[in-house]
RNA sequence: GGAGGGUUAGCGAAGUGGUCAUAACGCGGCGGUCUUGAAAACCGUUUGAGGGCAACCUCACGAGAGUUCGAAUCUCUCACCCUCCGCCA
């Protein structure tokens, strides 16, 4: 949510920011200023009324402890009532209209990004070369059949489409992926937190993925119960919704989160045959990092996600780019975000494996977010930021085939043998 | 699933239709007096949202709806917490 105070002040320079992103937004923002005015005038008309109305109605007991008559009072006051309903009644319309596109209206871009999408983004740097092979490489559906890692069709007989079982090793070296990244952040003073999977529509709401973007989630219904529950797409949905309607102090700030959840999203449509196997699944294993921070301390919280995104995947051995994306490529609730590219040998170009965004203060507005600043006792919102750190669906083909041999077995990076008993390679029995 | 009890400021808690919600009272926090310093005592202060240039006004007693001129208080629906029973990994 954007403050409408901005709206107020400088419509044209946020139509402007937003077309960068390639949303043209005119029309909603006129129709939010036309809205403002609406209810503020609304607002006075109300609470003038209402202040009338407490006054008159005070005088109430004095009257009749004194013997008085009270029929031309509540005459006045039966009236007074009816103004006012009349006054609450249009002002709710507008305020719903008003909120409704408050809501919708998508996070405007940093300064700094240029417009347009995907093929605008730019590549801010590379780390190692990328991988060569002396051989047929395979792709990592085959590799991993092949090495008993995952079972595709059993996954599809259990769940459909999309779908699919880590076994034995196949599972060992996912665990060991997961532990891999968060013994990192907690070594870097990340907090762990295991969050509920199910989510209440309001962790949607907060986040951003409603009311507009929910086609990507499933929904849970139940016949005896109103209330949805949503399957959380990422786990930013619920570690965004943590410190909802709360004030924190400033010094709590900055709050460093990190959370293990299965992603599960909808994936609606085809991506053709380029994303068989797990690079789009409908549920997928992430770690997310979080961080809520003040607005001055979230320009480095942004390189440090970054930074850690970047360490994890050097770690592993993989050549990779860090991306900088163009305002369309960034998502609707999002201010600005970098991607960490690598290479999947059976695929074209880059996939991305890490996703870092600031979002301002746009969820923390939606969520009640806040914090007391020392220095004017002020009350302020936070900013938010989250970066996966990392998801492991793109990270196995791609360690599978980068790392596979001419025989078929693949090699364990070194960093995650630890986690497997020190083995280095694994290979068909 | 059943039966009760509850939800009021940072915490505990009073208030059961108006003249105490700018929320009694107690605790805690902050500031001060006193003190070499501290403790004690005493004094003061201590929620958030919205509207208004401002004075100021409005709203919030778990949430929502209703009754009423007026609701923390009466009615209804829902959420959450506690106790007991049942079921259960």
């Amino acid at each position: 949510m954007i403050d409408i105070k901005l709206i107020r002040e400088t419509p044209d320079a946020l139509k402007q920011g937003l077309l960068k992103k390639g949303k043209d937004c005119s029309a909603v923002i006129d129709r939010i200023i036309e809205l403002d005015v609406q209810r503020r005038t609304l607002i006075t008309e109300s609470e003038t009324k209402k202040a009338e109305q407490n006054k008159t109605s005070k005088q109430i007991p004095q009257i009749k402890k004194e013997g008085g008559d009270t029929t031309q009072i509540f005459e006045q006051l039966n009236s007074l009532k009816e103004q006012i309903r009349i006054a609450d009644t249009k002002l709710r319309e507008v305020e719903n209209e008003f909120n409704e596109l408050m809501l919708e209206l998508p996070n405007p871009p940093d300064d700094d990004l240029v417009a347009g999408g995907k093929e605008s983004n730019e590549p801010l740097r590379f780390f190692g070369e990328p991988h060569a092979f002396d051989f047929e490489p395979k792709n990592h559906m085959d590799l991993c059949n092949n090495l008993g890692l995952i079972d595709y069709t059993r996954g599809v007989k259990l769940a459909g489409s999309g779908f699919w079982i880590y076994r034995g090793l196949g599972s060992r070296l996912e665990w060991a992926l997961l532990n891999y990244f968060l013994d990192a952040h907690i070594a870097d003073g990340y907090e762990l937190m295991l969050v509920p999977h199910m989510l209440e529509y309001q962790c949607g709401l907060t986040a951003g993925q409603f009311p507009k973007y929910d086609d990507e989630v499933y929904k849970i219904a139940n016949p005896s119960d109103d209330r949805i529950h949503y399957m959380l797409p990422t786990a930013e949905a619920a570690l965004a919704s943590i410190h909802r309607d709360e004030i924190l102090t400033e010094a709590e700030l900055p709050k460093k989160y990190v959370s293990y959840t299965p992603c599960f999203r909808r994936e609606a449509g085809t991506y053709g045959a380029d994303e068989r196997g797990m690079v789009r699944g409908h549920q997928f294993n992430k770690v997310e990092m979080f961080q809520y921070t003040t607005p001055e301390g979230s320009a480095d919280a942004f390189d440090e996600l970054v930074g850690k995104a970047e360490a994890l995947v050097s770690g592993l051995g993989f050549h990779f780019r860090t991306v900088k994306l163009a305002a369309g490529d960034v998502s609707a609730l999002m201010a600005r975000t970098y991607d960490i590219e690598i290479q999947i040998p059976s695929m074209n170009g880059y996939k991305e494996v890490s996703s870092v965004s600031s979002a301002r203060c746009y969820q923390a507005r939606r969520g009640a977010m806040r914090f007391k600043r020392e220095s004017t006792g002020k009350t302020e919102f936070m900013y938010t930021l989250n970066g996966s750190g990392l998801a492991t669906s793109r990270i196995m083909p791609a360690l599978v085939e980068q790392n596979q041999q001419k025989d078929g077995s693949v090699v364990v990076p070194e960093v995650l043998r630890k986690y497997l008993g020190g083995l280095e390679i694994i290979s068909a029995e």
